[in-house]
DNA sequence: TTTTTTTCCTGACAGC
DNA sequence: TGCTGTCAGGAAAAAA
């Protein structure tokens, strides 16, 4: 499941390998795949259309072309790959855009992944498909105050709030599980209860982890795997998710998962206090 | 208005 | 073997 830091090392990675490279032809088999229009006038519009500039704004990656702004959601399992020859087995593979000499293919077994095209802007937060996106985790705006500020009257769960893309963009639920965990606050704390300092202390670990795992190339779990097939290494750091009946690295006890907001939760009852 | 639930998808896996 | 049911999950839509 693709976060920011997966996001950021799949787009340095075709930044580094198809920048500069022009679309000669755009395929689509899957035309729920693209939300802003036909698929027909999709792949028309971007032929003859250059890569330019690559950006991330939280999950979304952002492909600057001459006329438009490319915009591309992985959701769960949205791969990029960048071949020699084209495709043969097309099954899990909605997307080949022909760059010349190599094809850039998309694949997503699940579907849920989405595509955008919109008519280039220099104000990407306009962009109608990041209307409800937020400052990204790193943007320096993004303080212990901001999310205090945001949250001291909501009664959701602070789990909830953190995987809330309008509140702080980029945190999806690995990460959020080893916030709290260092921050140590039980996930199903509500946000009212939290203190000016436990914002001060989630936001710091917060923009620590997501910095650390960009450096180690992005959390591989399941089938998550950048471009190129390069994976990273930070799932090695881990220390609560997906570390269910394991001692906890901080007090020995026993990791446990539950459901929070629908999503599979690991918490260390004894270091995380319920707020 | 805010919060919760449902929906979208397929493959892996458990149980019979 | 082959079937059925459950689970995983980001975000939009629908419901509460």
């Amino acid at each position: 499941m693709p976060e920011a830091p997966e996001v950021q090392t799949v787009l340095s990675t075709l930044e580094r390998n198809i920048k500069g490279l022009t679309i000669e032809k755009a395929e689509v088999f899957y035309p729920k795949l693209i939300e802003t229009s036909d698929v027909s006038i999709f792949c028309d519009a971007l032929i003859g259309q250059t890569f330019q500039r690559f950006y991330r704004i939280g999950k979304y990656l952002g492909f600057e072309l001459d006329d438009y702004d490319l915009i591309v959601h992985l959701r769960m399992e949205g791969k990029f790959y960048i071949m020699r020859d084209y495709p043969e087995n097309l099954k899990h593979i909605h997307a080949v855009f022909n760059l010349g000499d190599c094809y850039l293919c998309y694949e997503d077994t699940r579907k849920f992944g989405r595509m955008y095209l919109y008519p280039k802007t220099e104000d990407k937060s306009s962009l109608a498909c990041l209307k409800n996106v937020g400052l990204d985790v790193l943007d320096e705006k993004v303080t212990g105050e901001y999310l205090y500020h945001q949250i001291h009257s909501k009664k959701m769960n602070i789990k909830a709030i953190l995987l809330d893309q309008s509140i702080i963009a980029g945190i999806g639920n690995i990460y959020a599980d080893e916030i709290l965990f260092r921050s140590k606050l039980d996930p199903r704390s509500r946000a009212y209860r939290i203190s000016k300092k436990d914002c001060d202390n989630i936001v710091y670990y917060a923009k620590k982890i997501i910095q650390g795992a960009m450096k180690a190339g992005g959390t591989t779990i399941r089938s998550y795997t950048s471009s190129l097939g390069v994976t990273g290494r930070f799932q090695l750091q881990l220390r609560v998710h997906g570390k269910e009946d394991q001692m906890c690295p901080e007090c020995g006890n026993t990791i446990i998962k539950t459901k929070v907001s629908q999503r599979g939760t690991y918490i260390c009852r004894n270091c995380q206090k319920r707020k």
